[in-house]
DNA sequence: GTGAAAGCGCTAACAT
DNA sequence: ATGTTAGCGCTTTCAC
């Protein structure tokens, strides 16, 4: 292996110099420079992550904690925040939470131990305050995602849940529905929260609040899509258009109402939140609301290079808006159609 | 922080008794033991894995390369690999390669640097050789998935694209089919010719050669689906299946089949491979063959974990099958179903 | 600007 | 079964 040791005796200088040409920092002639750095590039020397870490106590690693590294939406934003952790000579480190309070604390505790520069947190669960203060303690810098809580945190990034729900709502609202259902995930969730409290914005603007809307909680995931769709249907509740919690439940409602033989957006609308992968793969075309997940995985990762440089933030607390995306799953109300059908019948 | 000494002097002890409770080897009597846990609870110690890196030259982290973490299909690759290098205390470094040998180059070395135990690739590339003599200097093992050479691989974990493209192209040709087109991956890629073999084997058991059906080959997106579809429909080919060379391109195709007012399996039928997130979203539901990715990182976890460990493989070369889902998008070729009609009618 | 020296916290060979 | 000892490769004072 080949060492700082022998770095310097092939460019006939101290072990200090050459340390201070690779770190970047401390006055080296230009002279010695070029020598460090041929010698350098002739032995091939890499320098030794484990012993610089040692003694300097940094791993030019982040840490990135999110719900599933494996699920398309949490892999985005992990691209992101690796993208963005490239930008300042850092790799990253990923775990996943699985919105288990302990699968999180541990994955923190882990990433911890392994030294890492900063952690970037997209958590389901408030932390253990014994956990709060292991991150205190270390001294680590902390970006969260989506405010969960974490006290620690340096900067924290918001996701515009409730101007993406009130867009989506008034959107429905202006095709002219009335007769609404919502698919929302549970109340646990802040998430849940501000999307409610977003139609509920929506809905004020027609003189509407979300008492003349049908809400049902489940999970986010495509089982409740369909169940909760089933259950809509069998109540013979009059409806003309479903919010889903996300582009999960959304797909799980569009295959339910396809099989009860309801066409989108013909028969009912369709709405779900994430822009997720396959929203736009299914048919119709799933208007829902994007999460720039990839955008917001740089974000995290800029603002932690800055916390972790000294460089002083705009602002330790930002919101990331969230865009509508119009595509096919969304008409007007079946009913009115048959008014408008009715009338040129008529004619 | 809490050191190795802390807990050596609270336990009554030396600090080599303490590191052999940690790193669990060598013999350490109950009594000592029951004092060391203790005195390392009472002081909340945790080990630097710094430290213990440099001495010990390990690290706990398997480094893996795939084409792109935040693409789904590779993101449950990673995430597979997670749960396998969990089973054995290990956390997972990637980083993306983009198909790219400079990339993919950098992505080794950054993890070869980091200490990582071991090394998971999935590559596009053939390794240049430096890089490969690097890894074999280093020492640390390497599992490669999907066959791209590596000579430096310690074991191989291949995908029986032969097995999957043959039972697709049987199932096809069963079906009736025998105007068939292949919007093919490039002849750059190992799993487009393996795929290309398994195709010719089907097709040889009806007596025909790949010469029988047309062949295109482009990139492995979307975007070939979409241009590649137009491309036939405007060559007026008689046609009544398409295979793609993945869902993506897949979802193009079944995009501008739907544009050209084609049914889908109705006028046309259509088949992808990989079985992607959005196989089963799409409108019909998608024919394709499974890779089972999730599976296949667990078991390059398994084998490198194992390799680490020094026990002994069954195999250092192991073919993990695909399978074929049969969803809605294959049916009976359009011309054969309108002479069946004839017939009925004829009755 | 550069070098000498002192460890960072841990493990492993050796001794007992 | 446990302790002693000698570093792993690097960074960072502190002199000069």
């Amino acid at each position: 292996m080949v060492t700082i040791n022998d770095v310097s005796r092939r460019a006939g200088v101290s072990r200090a110099t050459v340390s201070r040409v690779i770190a970047d920092n401390g006055y080296v002639s230009d002279e010695k420079r070029k020598l460090i750095e041929a010698a350098i590039a002739e032995l091939g020397y890499r320098p030794n992550t484990m012993a610089r870490g040692l003694r300097s106590n940094r791993s030019d690693i982040f840490g990135a904690v999110v719900v599933d590294v494996s699920s398309p939406f949490y892999a985005q934003m992990v691209g992101g925040i690796q993208k963005g952790a490239k930008l300042a000579g850092k790799s990253v480190l990923s775990a996943s939470g699985h919105a288990l309070k302990d699968d999180e604390a541990h994955a923190i505790l882990e990433l911890l131990d392994r030294a890492c520069d900063g952690l970037i947190l997209y958590l389901e669960n408030t932390l253990a305050p014994d956990v709060v203060e292991m991150i205190r303690k270390s001294g680590v810098p902390v970006v969260t995602i989506g405010g969960n809580e974490c006290p620690a945190a340096t900067a924290k990034i918001h996701i515009d849940n409730f101007g993406g729900a009130r867009d989506a709502m008034r959107h429905v609202l202006a095709q002219g529905h009335r007769a609404i259902a919502y698919l929302s995930g549970g109340l646990m969730y802040r998430d849940t929260h501000e999307r409610l409290r977003g139609m509920a914005a929506a809905l004020g603007e027609h003189g509407l609040s979300l008492d003349d809307i049908f809400i049902e909680h489940g999970d986010f995931d495509e089982r409740f899509g369909v169940e909760g769709t089933k259950r809509l249907l069998k109540s013979r509740r009059p409806l003309t258009a479903i919010f889903a919690g996300d582009d999960d439940v959304a797909a799980g409602a569009l295959y339910a109402l396809k099989q009860a033989g309801k066409r989108v957006p013909e028969d009912i609308s369709l709405v779900g939140f994430d822009d997720n992968f396959h929203a736009r793969h299914l048919t119709p075309g799933l208007t829902t609301v994007r999460q720039p997940v990839d955008e917001i995985g740089r974000l995290a990762a800029r603002l932690l290079s800055q916390i972790v440089v000294g460089e002083p933030l705009e602002s330790n607390e930002v919101t990331v808006p969230t865009q509508l995306v119009i595509r096919e799953s969304v008409g007007r109300p079946a009913r009115q159609k048959s008014n408008r059908e009715t009338i040129e019948l008529a004619r």
